[in-house]
DNA sequence: GAAACGAGCAACTAAAAGGTTGCCTATCAG
DNA sequence: CTGATAGGCAACCTTTTAGTTGCTCGTTTC
């Protein structure tokens, strides 16, 4: 997931499919400076990561947002943060016990 | 940052530093299957992201962990996943006003 | 002071990622 | 039915990234 976050251009898709809208590959493709196939990977990428899902409407493919991953990461993160507040806690106490 | 955190070798280094202790580049390389250049490489990498910060002490240069970003982070996705909330109930309420 | 250790730098190779082009299929509109 | 539109697939090129090797330099240690 991290990987699939640390593109511009992935980002950028993201950030269109944010405001909730379903668009299609062509349609995501209009702002993008590359060709509707880079487009097309790039979306792939980010549909293996769980972030997007598409969903085929006649002949064309509507990819929306998926948020449960940016959720599930968002919760690790609180756990890490809480965890390395405890790792510092620790070497407070044992910094200052060894003085 | 993402592009930092989306390497397998990148995030196992951060899990050595994660417990709090300083370690130099010869010792971060022992468990991992790989010379310690190819290390010293992924170090810099994690420290461009500040995820990571350097100290040299005498001929060795310490690696320690570095929680701002991981905060950042957290908080940014917490704002990202309260818009959501946000986008999705505004959908809901164009779809049944809409019906 | 010499051997050993920790690390940096530069050049190189191999593999993966980002992008393009060309062609083919399915669907929709006239 | 025909033409236009949306997209998939495969081959290919190019750039980046991951990793290695060889050499050099500063710091310990004996």
């Amino acid at each position: 997931m991290f990987a699939a976050l640390g593109d511009e251009t992935r980002l950028a898709l993201l950030g269109r499919l944010y405001g909730g809208e379903r668009m299609s590959i062509t349609e995501l493709s209009v702002g993008a400076r590359m060709t509707r196939q880079a487009v097309s990977k790039h979306l792939r990428v980010l549909e293996r990561a769980r972030l997007v899902h598409a969903s085929r409407e006649g002949r064309e493919s509507l990819y929306a947002f998926d948020p449960a991953p940016v959720e599930e990461m968002r919760v690790y993160l609180e756990g890490v943060s809480a965890q390395w507040d405890g790792v510092l806690g620790r070497l407070k106490a044992f910094v200052e016990g060894s003085v």
